[in-house]
This record gives structure tokens, sequence and C-alpha cells, in this order.
DNA sequence: CTGGCTTGGGCAAGCGCATGCCGCAAACGC
DNA sequence: GCGTTTGCGGCATGCGCTTGCCCAAGCCAG
């Protein structure tokens, strides 16, 4: 039923093999020969069965990518910079998503070995050891975002917080915060300890009273489960740092509820400087974690590994930076 | 290099059909014969070739999935309830986008159909008949969101704007709301237009004056946009319905720019209700869209076809609803 | 005129797996 | 006791394409 190369290569007059030269730029053809399959290919509407294509290869263009949650922003624009890369590239993305289920990971190693994509970007911390490992024994390159250690065909993308962190809590300070508090991400992430420890760390750096510390789950629901914490003990801090933006909405809708206004009463900063930081109300100060520049760095990796013979990983460091909109103020005069 | 059947076969001590049959569960084969299999295929760390596999069956497990945009929440809600019902019944799902361009459009098209996906779920409005068609001809089994007819080998969930767009007038009206604004998006937008259409019907039934309409692209940007220059004209609503919430953030902001407050001075309404609407603030009063119903509809909608003997595709109505939350409140006096 | 090149193009051997068909032995029916 | 069924498992073909190798014809220099 389906169109084959050998249909094509009989209304064309030629063989198959030239067919396929033709359709690859894979040698040189007579112009006029050349001519005359592409016409017939395009009057029989003939695809090329990707399968069998890549059997007879051995080898795809095509770039895995490994991420925790569709619905999370930060990931979507992350997917779309690393898609843009690769296209640009004449790459293609085969896109898996683990939502933050083990076995969803696993079956998405599985997929990524099985496709044989050419190397894989692993957006997300919820994929072990193991399953990093199970990529590496199969000799797939792999490019991670936890600032793990680069090694043979795994290179990692280490997000530096500390600069953003210091400059928030400098922002802060020199607003008159005196009174912090941290609503971190789950530490089982280590991006998430991550940060947290980067903003204990310019904190105390920064004279400051160590700040309240709760350990939440980087959503609205926990960001204001949090506040209504704090609030219900009395102790709301005057300045909220959030483990990610998404947080931050439900840390500040949970104040408003509260009848408090932000910035007036509460400074908060959130993470990642999602699109949506900036359609907020008030729009949110926030640690920019530079997700286009991330999903680039990603693809440019692997591509540097695939085409190195040594196939030698490295270490490429992405800085964070305060993106100061408003809904961080002047620390309020009793709040001191 | 690569581990393949005939070694695992080797090890196990049998052929290469009995591991086929075993792996996929083909056929009956003497238990203690699997257990050795199956251990032999653990040890050696054996994967399937998925192209070999695919050219041999002639058949993949996997559904399409076409969307225009990753970075609007819509479509990333849209993925994860399609990909849920997929991972349910032991499909995958290989996604495109089509960033809104017609080559990307096509590209998606051609992967498709190269890799052989049993179906395909198209959720953009962008891709023009041709290329449905495209699917088409090549047996492909389609799903639309655009809600045109059905016909063999492809169904549509026909979105009723119309439910939602009537309780949105009423609760308007309700509230003393008399003159209204419409920022709808794109007309080449099939679906804009209908809801737009849907809109005006509902407010012309319920005896109101013809509302101003401004056709953007239903992004924060144009929302805003349109909200500053109904200002600068001096006759801002005091109700906006917007194509989309996206394009209501961008309007609620504009409006708070100006110094206004929403409800107190205008009242705004989005649709789709993404997961931000929630969390916006005020939280965003809008007419929404199942989304997860769509992705869930979409995946039966293919399931069902494929199944069918005779390939008749359907209609899939879905009813859009308004939820009903902060973004909105009595009109001011002055204005009814 | 001939040998070596270049240019254009075909032959056929795989790529790794699935599966129809068949063989063998043991169990069964009558 | 023999034909028949049943349970297991192997052989070998083919899925559609790529590509190493080879062949034919034209060309130039010697």
């Amino acid at each position: 039923m389906p169109i084959l190369m050998q249909h094509v290569a009989a209304r064309a007059g030629v063989s198959v093999t030239t067919v396929s030269h033709v359709l690859n730029h894979t040698r040189a053809v007579a112009k006029e020969t050349g001519e005359r399959v592409l016409r017939a290919a395009r009057e029989l509407n003939y695809y090329t069965n990707a399968s069998a294509r890549l059997l007879a290869r051995g080898s795809s263009d095509t770039l895995g990518l490994i991420i925790s949650d569709i619905e999370n922003p930060f990931f979507a624009e992350l997917i779309k910079s690393f898609e843009i890369a690769c296209l640009g590239q004449g790459m293609q993305v085969l896109l898996s998503t683990t939502n933050y289920d083990p076995a969803q990971a696993r079956r998405a190693v599985r997929r990524m070995i099985e496709s044989k994509v050419r190397g894989v970007a692993v957006m997300t911390s919820q994929l072990g050891p193991a399953l990093i490992n199970e990529l590496g024994a199969s000799g797939t390159p792999v490019v991670l975002l936890d600032g793990s250690d680069a090694g043979p065909n795994r290179s990692s993308a280490k997000i530096s917080y500390a600069p953003g962190a210091v400059e928030a809590v400098q922002h802060l300070a020199e607003l008159g915060h005196r009174r912090f508090g941290i609503i971190s991400g789950p530490s089982s992430r280590v991006s998430a300890s991550t940060y947290r420890e980067s903003l204990l760390a310019a904190i105390a750096r920064a004279g400051l009273r160590r700040p309240a510390v709760l350990e939440m789950a980087n959503t609205p629901e926990t960001g204001a489960q949090a506040v209504r914490e704090w609030i219900s003990q009395g102790r709301l801090p005057s300045a909220v740092l959030c483990g990610n933006d998404l947080c931050a909405f439900g840390a500040m809708g949970a104040i408003f509820e509260a009848g408090l206004h932000v910035p007036a009463a509460v400074s908060v900063v959130g993470a990642d400087d999602i699109a949506f930081a900036r359609f907020s109300n008030p729009p949110l100060t926030t640690v920019r974690l530079p997700r286009d520049l991330l999903g680039r760095t990603a693809f440019e990796a692997l591509q540097r590994v695939l085409k190195s013979k040594r196939h030698a990983g490295r270490v490429y460091p992405i800085e964070t930076q305060l993106v100061v909109r408003q809904s961080t103020g002047p620390a309020p005069r009793g709040k001191r």
C-alpha cells in the first residue's frame, strides 16, 4: 500500500540506489536525473520510512530530552530553546517526561536507548545515578543539569546560584529587611538544596540572623501553605525567598488572602524567572535562571561531545542573576 | 558493539525466535526457558532496537501529537493529559511543535508519517487543510481540535464556546456591566473567531450594546496594548473579555499600570483557565476549556478510529464553562 | 590507440527483528 | 497400537533502506 523507494525508482527510470543518493545528497548525480527522481517522489507522495533508514544507517539525527514536568513553564521554556537549537542544526528532538515518577523515568531512558538517539539532555534531577549510568553504558552521550562532574560522554551544566542569591539578599538588606524566610524546594532535589544553601550562605555573610526555613514542594499550593503556617505562628518574615516562581505565586496569594500587601508588608522573591513572573501582580522580583542559555548550552554540549573523538565531557557554568520587579520593597517600619 | 538478540539467544541457549517471543509475550514458552531468556537479557543489558522492531512489525505503538507552542501553558496541560492517557494504554507519544511556523508544521507532519505513528492528534489550528490531507492521504487517523467535520480516519473535538460565553456575559450583566470590550485573538485562528462570535452573540442576546472589539494576538503584550489603546481613547469598557488567559493577564497588568483596580474599576474575564489563572492577582475569572478532557478525548477518539473497522470518525463535543474568581465584580456606579 | 581517470549509476549484501511455517517429542484418544 | 493432538522451539524469509563495490562510458595524455 505505501509508496516505497522502488516505486519512485521505477517512475524515474533509475535504481533505488540512485533514489536514495538523490534523497540524501549522498553522492553526485546528474542534475537531470536528480530532478526526475525528485519529481517522481513528489508526484507519488513518497515518504521515507524512518525506521528502515535508521536501521540501515545505524545512527539517527535525533537528540533525546528528558524532563520531569511539562506543565512547569520552566521546563517548557527549556524545551523550546533546546528544540530551536536542534532544529537549527537539522536535528530532531525526542521528548520524554518523567512526571517525577521513577518508573516513567526508567521508561524514558529505555526509550532513548532503544531509539538510538545520538545523545540525551537530562533536565531533571529525578534520574538516579543508576539510570544515568545505564545511558552511559549504552554509549549515549549525556548532558546533565545538576552540575555533577563531567566525564567521558558526560557533560554537565553547573548552575551557580550564588550570584543571584547574593544579589537577592543584598537587595533585600538594602531595603531594610532583617527577618528572612526561605520556602525551599525538597532536599531530594539537588538543585533545590543547592539553592537553599546559597541563600543561607549569602544571609550569613551579610551578618543577618539565620532565617526561618520551610522545606516544601516548590508548588503554588505549598508556597501558600508555608505562608499560612508562618502567619498562624505569628512570625511571618518581612522578606520571603522562594524555591521557585510557582511557589512564590502561591506565597503571594496567601499573603493577600491574609489581608496583607506585597511588597508593603512582605517582600517576595522567586526563582527561575518564568515568563509569568512579569505578569503576576505585583510583577515578581526573582532570581533568574537563564533558560534559553541552558537549552542552547545543553545542545552545544552534546554537539561537542559528539564531535570530539575522545568524547570528553565538560562542565558548563551558568550564572544566575537577580531581576528586580515589584514584589520587593522597603521593609515595614515596625518589622525591622 | 551493541548487544543483539542473537547474543541473548546464545547466552540463554535458545534461538532468536524464542527470545523474541519471550520478550513480546507473543507465544507460549516453557516457564523455565522464559526465565532463562529474561535473565540473559538482563545480564547482558539488552535493549531492543526500536527501528528494527518497527521495520519488522510494520506498525508502531506511538501516537503523534502536534501542537503550536509548548510555552503556552494551555498546550502544556493538553500534552500532559494526552500523554497520561497514552501511557495508561501502553502507547508512546511523539511530540512535534510548529511554533506557528508553516515550514515547521510541514516538517512535523512529515515526521509523523515517516515515523509511522498510528494516529495523530493535531492541537493547533495552524495546520492548513493541505497538511491535514497529507496525513489523511497517508492513511494516518487524525483527530482535530477545530471542530471541523468528521470523516473517514478523521475525528474532531468540537469546542462549544457558547455555554461559557453566555455564562460570562450573564455573570457580568448581573453585576451591572453594560459597556463590554472584547480583546479577541487573531481571526486567522478558527478557535479565536469562533469564541469571539460566541461572545458577540451572547451580548446581543442579552440586549446589550455592541461591544468594542480589538483583534490582537492573544499574548500578554497585546492584551496590555489593547487596554492602553482604549485608555488613551478615553473609552475603557467596564468589562473586558479576553481571547485567552495570557491576554487577560496582560490586560490586567495594563489596567493596574494605569492606576485602576481590578475588579473595582474594570472586570476582566479570561479564557482557557490555565493553571495560573488561580494564582494571578486577583485570581482570574475565566471561561474554562477543560484541557484534561480535551487530551483524554483526543486519545480516545484516536483509539476508537483505530479499532473500528470502517475507520469512521466522530465529532466529540466539548463544553466550556465559566469559572468565577475575583477579577470580576460589580460595575462601577458612574460607568453603568 | 591505449591506459588511467572521472563521472554516472546499478547490484546486492546487510541492518536487527518478527513471524509463518515446520519439526519433534510427549501425551492423548479410540 | 497407531493416528492425532498439543506444547515447544527453530529455520528462514522479509520489512525498506543504505552503501561498499563494481561496471560502463567518456575523456585526456602519452
